[in-house]
RNA sequence: AGGCGCGUAGCUCAGUUGGUUAGAGCGCAUCCCUCACACGGAUGAGGCCCGCGGUUCGAGUCCGCGCGCGCCUACCA
């Protein structure tokens, strides 16, 4: 029999444990399972090149709370660790840490060698594209490791011998598979259009990753002319796009311009001659009601484009600057092109931003157009707020730039994807509504191309036709057998090496695939989908996808549409939405603010299980505020176990070697019998609570539980345990100590696993079952035998006695040992008897003498059962 | 501008299908070293449950209208 220890260290007890759980190997899913008896996760891959954020622990331990229930009811788990290092924040992460920037032309260096830069050191080397991913690779390594170090301290129950990363082999193939499977399909195509586009990534953007920012803009009010005679007055925030301009537009219904549909504006400064237009999306009430459409000004441009049958006049470039156009040409074409050339030679080369300056000040120098007196712009530029859409990761403001982009058809599926969400139960439910909404408001195809470096290629060639030049229309894919591929490295079938680039030869598809199109992909990451069909069976669709509410729209969303798209389900049963963590000021907590706590310093300074307990209290989806007077809490939470069930077993093992092991049929004594019936209570709230996920109300109901046990049975029961010889009376009292301990344990296991599983072992560890996580969840059943309580109240009359005897005290300014010569308890007779059975342990707790009692028949006072009154005696006695 | 959520003690939050006197912890005050625990314990003081109307015998809870906060969409003329 191990000694107990005397003092709860919690550094050591949490390294124990993280290594015996490790040795044993406890949390392994068991292959040979079936789907019915096993739960699984899919865990969310963090994005390594992020920081490791409080917001982690709480979202990754929620996650936990389920994976230990879950076991602890039997069900074989499958709880994978997955990483997303593929992506624009790892090629971000890796060009700012190694100062570095991928050129593509560049050939292999094999000498080249990732080096970190000092903060001071700003330059920049261009390295090949082969470089660049293999220094990605270096770099994410090392970000997992701190990610692994952070997931183990806090005792998530990961099995770490099932890890992907979504730029490994198997992630690339099974993201080229699915790729494949919707070319079949026809879900998959790719088009030249105009594309949302970030100017310092220089790649497409999805609909999904991009957002609204506020920013201050100008209004400029800008002559234009009509041809044979008059004037317009347009008012645009975006002037540098005037040599873009294809039409002039008004609300068909605008009295104010009926008589101008059908003839031509005369832009300034460029002189081109644009259609006057009418247009449903123009609004009468904004501005002057008319407005110059320009390719591309917004996405409202692009919609309407389309639609013209207008020629583009593309003037931003892919790098945001003012392309140098061949003004006075077609369809540059103009009154004046010797002006116009000159006007745009001044902005050719600029950024917009630049560009906004300079063609306000020769609009207001000039501009005018043959017979005008005065500038083409009139007045002073009006201060505007306008909403900007940028790249959510982005810095500068997207334009629209028309490039060769893939996309995965969902607009024509919203139907489907919406019924799909449906069969999707959502935790909290009324998230259900923000996939709804989004899905609803989707305007754009998904984009899955990036013209990036660091991602999954797509396994796609193209024919070289006789112009030397790739022909889109008609590619070549890989073969499925052939996966993973890399087209830059590898031919297409039947093709060889020496016909790249050849006419008649092949050329590869330079883009790769946005991170979303893998990582849409975990459930089949992990079930090896397409690859291994046993395996498939056994984990798809998964139990859970544990996720933040503020990736529904891409991560949740795109899953969805995959899993629909590849075999027509949903990819899980339940979606559990954590919340965000706010600082104190109610603020989202963010780097920027400076107001991140490392996960780190928390787990070394309050303990692994107090950092859990914080997390637990967090209700799904709701947001919570970094409070330190909570992690202290759950720190005494973790003490108190670590006593109480010193004080049980030290009870438990006097009465083993007086007479063996106390069973729960020993459980006899009325205060014994009240509280196993307070436990069943508790088990089934707690069982009920977790088996909808609501882990922090089966913590709430097994807390409170466990203090009321600390403070009042506790005290109770006491001095009948102390009884020297062996008795039913003692024997009724540690068999329920012992048995509530045990279920206590259990029931608090999940949160505070290190703690409980230290205890666990002290007596409760069986051989072949040593852990608490791997034993079963307690049942009701366990105390079939125990008898219900003959009265109720009883439990709560005696802590009510109890509690005044105390307070006799407490107020005399007496320490509680002290004893009490007079005891009067007045009340109504059904809850005197309520308390009769149990008087003895009352008095013996309270230190009453027994000569002293007085029950006497009256009324309950105001929120009490009883009128008490206690009389200290005057000496402290021996 | 639409949608979703929230508003309860100084702070962080619970409050089942409406049902007597609205709960907990932290913090605060006062007291107590008692053989599980001073990394503790006891006791206590703190609430127009955001506002206004309505339904009801009865509303923190249901309905309507406001106000405030957060988030998600939309919004570059």
């Amino acid at each position: 029999m191990a000694d107990i220890p005397k003092k709860y260290k919690h550094h050591d007890v949490e390294d124990k444990w993280r290594q015996q759980w490790e040795d044993w190997g406890i949390y392994r899913w068991d292959e040979s399972l079936p789907r019915e008896d096993t739960f699984v996760v899919d865990t969310p891959p963090p994005t390594v090149s992020g920081s490791l954020h409080v917001g982690h622990v709480f979202s990754y331990t929620h996650q936990d709370l389920i994976v230990r229930y879950q076991r602890m009811k039997g069900k074989n788990i499958a709880y994978p660790m997955g990483w997303d290092d593929n992506g624009l924040p790892t090629e971000r992460r890796v060009q700012n840490l190694l100062g570095i920037r991928c050129n593509p032309h560049l050939p292999y260096d094999p000498e080249w060698k990732p080096i970190r830069k000092g903060k001071k050191d700003t330059s920049i080397d261009e390295v090949s594209r082969r470089n660049f991913i293999e220094a990605c690779g270096v770099v994410t390594e090392e970000d997992e490791q701190a990610f692994e170090h952070l997931w183990r301290h806090l005792g998530l129950s990961l099995d770490w011998t099932d890890q992907y990363a979504t730029i490994d082999d198997h992630c690339r193939k099974i993201s080229q598979l699915s790729f494949l499977d919707l070319v079949e399909k026809g879900e998959v195509y790719n088009v030249e259009s105009p594309t949302m586009w970030d100017i310092d990534f220089k790649t497409a953007v999805a609909q999904a990753e991009v957002e609204d920012r506020p920013r201050q803009g100008l209004f400029f009010d800008l002559r234009f002319g009509v041809e044979g005679g008059g004037e317009l007055l347009i008012a645009t925030t975006r002037p540098e796009l005037l040599g873009a301009c294809i039409a002039v537009v008004a609300h068909p219904d605008d009295e104010r311009y009926q008589s101008l549909f059908g003839k031509f504006a005369i832009t300034p400064l460029y002189g081109a001659r644009v259609p006057i237009l009418a247009a449903e999306h123009a609004d009468p009430e904004k501005g002057t009601g008319i407005l110059m459409v320009c390719t591309f000004g917004d996405a409202m441009d692009v919609e309407w484009w389309k639609h013209s049958g207008l020629a583009l006049k593309q003037i931003i470039g892919r790098d945001g600057k003012l392309l140098p156009a061949a003004m006075g040409e077609a369809p540059f074409e103009s009154v004046d092109a010797d002006k116009a050339r000159k006007a745009h030679d001044e902005l050719a080369g600029l950024y917009v931003s630049k560009a906004k300056k300079r063609i306000a000040e020769l609009l207001a120098e000039d501009g005018s157009l043959p017979g005008w007196d005065g500038p083409a712009l009139v007045g002073e530029p009006l201060p505007t707020d306008q909403m900007v859409k940028y790249y959510e990761k982005g810095d500068r403001a997207l334009e629209f730039v028309p490039t060769r982009q893939w996309f995965i058809r969902i607009l024509d599926h919203k139907d489907e994807l919406l019924a799909q969400g449906e069969k999707i139960q959502w935790h909290p439910d009324h998230m259900k509504s923000r996939y709804s909404h989004w899905v609803e408001g989707l305007n754009q195809d998904w984009c899955i191309s990036r013209q990036r470096y660091f991602g999954v290629p797509f396994p796609v060639w193209y024919d070289v036709g006789t112009d030397g030049e790739p022909d889109f229309s008609r590619p070549i894919y890989a073969e499925a057998a052939s996966l993973p591929v890399d087209p830059l490295t590898d031919t297409p079938p039947g093709y060889t090496e020496d016909q790249r680039g050849r006419v008649g030869g092949f050329a590869a598809e330079p883009d790769v695939m946005d991170t979303w199109a893998t990582s849409s992909m975990t459930p089949q990451i992990q079930s090896h989908w397409g690859v291994d069909d046993e395996r498939h069976a056994k984990l798809f669709p998964m139990d859970i996808r544990p996720q933040a509410h503020d990736i529904i729209r891409t991560w949740a969303f795109y899953t969805i549409v995959k899993a629909w798209m590849h075999s027509g389900e949903i990819p899980w049963y339940h979606v559990i939405l954590s919340g965000w963590i706010l600082d104190p000021d109610r603020k989202k907590m963010s780097k920027s603010k400076g107001n991140v706590v490392t996960p780190d310093d928390l787990l070394v300074e309050y303990s692994s299980d107090a950092v859990r307990y914080w997390a637990a209290r967090a209700r799904l989806g709701t947001d919570t505020a970094f409070d330190p007077g909570v992690f202290k809490i759950g720190k005494r939470l973790s003490t108190k176990i670590f006593n109480a069930s010193r004080f049980v077993f030290m009870q438990l093992d006097r009465a083993v070697d007086d007479g063996g092991m106390p069973g729960v049929d020993q459980i006899t004594d009325p205060l014994d019998l009240a509280l196993v019936d307070r436990m069943r209570t508790v088990i089934e709230q707690a069982t009920k609570a977790f088996d909808s996920f609501d882990y922090a109300t089966a913590l709430q109901v097994a807390e409170d539980a466990f203090w009321s046990f600390c403070d009042h049975y506790l005290e109770l029961v006491k001095l009948r345990s102390y009884a020297e010889e062996d008795s039913p009376g003692r024997r009724s009292a540690v068999a329920a100590l012992s048995w509530s301990l045990r279920t206590f344990l259990r029931l608090l296991a999940p949160f505070v696993p290190f703690v409980t599983d230290e205890v666990w072992s002290w007596r409760f560890a069986a051989d072949g079952r040593p852990s608490v996580h791997t034993t079963s969840w307690p049942t009701v059943d366990e105390v079939a035998a125990v008898d219900a309580p003959e009265l109720d109240g009883t439990y709560d009359a005696a802590v009510e006695v109890l509690t005044a005897i105390r307070g006799a005290k407490t107020t005399s300014q007496k320490s509680l040992r002290w004893p009490v010569a007079r005891l009067v308890v007045a009340g109504p007779e059904r809850y005197l008897k309520a308390l009769e059975p149990v008087l003895d342990d009352v008095l013996r707790a309270g230190n009453v003498d027994a000569g002293g009692l007085q029950l006497e028949d009256g009324e309950s006072p105001e929120g009490h059962r009883f009128a008490i009154e206690a009389e200290l005696a005057e000496e402290m006695g021996e």
